[in-house]
RNA sequence: GGGGGUGUAGCUCAGUUGGUUAGAGCGCCGGCCUGUCACGCCGGAGGUCGCGGGUUCGAGCCCCGUCACUCCCGCCA
């Protein structure tokens, strides 16, 4: 017989009945009865009953087991008694009646039980991570990752596509995010940088007469995380192509990604013709460039509604033609309590407050004027009953005609509300799109069982950086502009697109991508535009330039984040529940103990000498 | 770099307008229990209330500072 085991912990049936076993595992549950002995033995696959009583040798060791003790047992499959199955179990028909106990690894008291499926906090669950992966949420959780990416690779292999490595020491990227930097002996004073992504590689390997490049690559941002973002280092879906337009890396991706989605989902609906929305369309409907389609409301336009009208806020507002009034439509939502709790929502988040109007169905006939008490205001009234009349202070100051108008765009009925942001966009915008996520949930408008996903398309190449008062890269600096050297030479920058993509999965950003600009002089006008001369382009991104002079292939492609993927696929809000030895929010490993300060020796070979701040 | 939240037993949490000896559940230790599967019953141990300072006759509670964790903003081409 193997030494620690002839059968897992999940394998046992009423076929073994009769048969000798020995399992190893941990002691999950006890349960002591005095006379009989109950012992929940787990291991990876599964969870046998194991039943000791006072006729067996093994009785007074078993007695003294504890929970997550690893101990094998040797013992006889036998049938539990008639009532004492357990339906919940694979292996709950049967039991194995201990003989011989022995203990492989004794436990000593637990500061995160295993047992059970109540919260923990994280320092704790970091702290002892290997207790924390024991347990079956977590447990789970990282295998359907590993099966996740083995989906993405057999899908990506079923494409066309083959896998490379790329390195991970490599050089410093003076754009995008900060990087880790790793010191070289060999060369005292200068570093290597850990790849924020293989971005220049997997083109330089189109370059180099490969196609159709994927990789799982690993990924290093020196940066603060956040709940969707991991700190220090993540994975990507990496993906590239020779001898494509936009068209084909969507025909190629879409599949990929939709099947991974409908395998991992359970039987939660996943879009099957995935919408193509531009980057100004998704802003303007709804205020982000990550929509969550999930949330029906789409926001409008309705500056023309206020202009000149007597809600003088707006209305002065308008008189800047920057400046315009988008309206949330709020179905359902026409109740005071609810108009009430959003606008106290909205001051909460820092502003003055959301205006807003409720329609509902006039119970008289009204007809006159009504004055306020200060004589200040009049409000004309002309209602029949059964009419849909708008009500709140912004339908009394712009007058029944308005409101009506307002409704009409909007498709709204009675016992709706819409509500109304003012300002400048470029401003207003995240607040406004955070206002059509909270009215969508708070109504209960978002069916949460489900993927959308959607392409977001023709992101602007150049954005405005009010920091540095110029024109800056908006995204990446290696895509195509729609158009062209043409576009470059004749356009107003920050009206040119680029052949820029993301998708966007209910409410995240799941993959980014593009098709790269692989003409030097068009690199180098792009660039020249950003404020950057051919001598820095050279100098900065060296090995593509010279690659782009010795004959580059139109190529393009995307990177889709796993970690997120895997999330949301596993329902949950944070990547630490799929990731397996994350690091804190102050990017600390303290399981491992990392970062941790280097030896004077390591330090010398570097040529390094610390420099900490003052406490 | 900035803002919010949290910090009380090994763990999860309660703790009144500031008032006697800071509680509960789980876990741990001891005892009882022959069919449980969140086993049950009886008893016990276990606390610098994150840390430092202040106000007060009196602070877990109020004030100031600080640390840790977490969420968010900045940042993340």
């Amino acid at each position: 017989m193997h030494r620690y085991r002839s059968h897992t912990c999940g394998a046992l049936r009423s076929g073994d009945v009769g048969a000798t076993a020995r399992l190893s595992g941990w002691c999950h549950r006890i349960r002591d009865h005095g006379g009989v002995l109950f012992i929940d033995l787990r291991d990876h696959y599964g969870l046998t009953q194991v039943v000791v009583d006072p006729d067996s040798p093994a009785f007074k060791l078993a007695e003294t087991v504890r929970a997550e003790w690893v101990i094998r047992v040797d013992g006889r499959v036998r049938n539990r008694p008639e009532g004492t199955t357990n339906a919940e179990l694979p292996t709950g028909e049967v039991e194995l009646y201990a003989t011989e106990i022995e203990v492989l690894g004794p436990a000593a008291e637990l500061p995160l039980p295993v047992f059970g499926d109540i919260d923990y906090p994280e320092e704790t669950r970091l702290r002892y991570r290997f207790l924390d992966l024991r347990r079956e949420k977590l447990h789970k959780n990282i295998m359907t990752r590993g099966a996740i990416i083995d989906a993405m690779r057999t899908k990506m292999k079923g494409q066309g596509f083959f896998e490379f490595q790329t390195p991970i020491l490599t050089a410093s990227s003076p754009e995008g995010a900060r990087d880790f930097l790793v010191p070289s002996r060999i060369h005292p004073g200068t570093f290597y940088a850990l790849p924020q992504a293989p971005q220049q590689y997997k083109q330089l390997i189109m370059m180099s007469g490969f196609d159709r490049y994927f990789q799982i690559a690993p990924c290093f941002r020196d940066e603060d995380p956040r709940a969707d973002r991991l700190p220090g280092e993540f994975y990507q879906l990496d993906l590239e192509m020779s001898f494509v337009e936009q068209e084909d890396v969507f025909a190629a991706v879409e599949p990929v990604i939709t099947g991974v989605f409908e395998q991992f989902a359970e039987g939660k609906p996943v879009t099957k013709e995935w919408p193509r929305i531009p980057y100004a369309v998704s802003m303007r409907k709804y205020g982000t460039d990550k929509p969550d389609l999930r949330n029906p409301l789409e926001m409008q336009e309705v500056s023309e509604h206020f202009r000149g009208s007597g809600f003088k806020v707006f209305a002065r507002m308008l008189e800047d033609p920057k400046n315009e009034v988008w309206a949330i439509p709020g179905p359902t939502g026409g109740s005071r309590a609810f108009c009430d709790r959003m606008n106290s929502w909205a001051q909460g988040e820092g502003q003055p407050g959301l205006g807003y109007i409720m329609w509902s169905q006039a119970e008289h006939d009204l007809k006159g004027t009504v004055t306020f008490p200060s004589g200040r205001q009049e409000l004309r009234v002309d209602q029949t009953q059964g009419q849909i009349v708008g009500r709140g202070p912004l339908a009394n100051n712009i007058g029944p005609e308005r409101t009506e108008a307002i409704r009409a765009q909007l498709g709204l009925k009675a016992g709706d509300a819409a509500f109304f942001v003012a300002g400048n966009p470029e401003k207003f915008v995240k607040f406004a799109g955070a206002a059509r996520t909270k009215v969508g949930e708070e109504l209960k408008l978002v069916d949460f069982d489900r993927f959308e996903l959607a392409w977001i398309v023709d992101f602007p190449f150049y954005e405005w950086s009010e920091e540095d008062k110029k024109v800056d890269f908006s995204h990446n600096p290696f895509s195509m502009p729609q158009g062209g050297l043409e576009a470059l030479k004749t356009q107003d920058p920050l009206t040119i697109k680029a052949f820029q993509y993301d998708i966007a999965c209910n409410g995240y950003e799941i993959a980014s991508g593009g098709i790269r600009n692989h003409r030097p002089e068009a690199m180098v006008k792009a660039f020249e535009l950003a404020g950057y001369d051919e001598e820095t382009v050279k100098e900065r991104f060296g090995g593509m330039y010279r690659a782009f002079q010795y004959g580059a292939p139109p190529h393009g492609g995307m990177a889709a984040g796993v970690d997120r993927i895997v999330m949301l696929l596993c329902g949950v809000s944070n990547l630490r529940e799929i990731s397996i030895f994350p690091m804190n929010q102050q990017a600390q490993d303290i399981l491992m103990g990392a970062p941790s300060p280097a030896t004077p020796k390591q330090l010398r070979e570097l040529h390094i000498r610390t420099n900490l701040p003052e406490k």
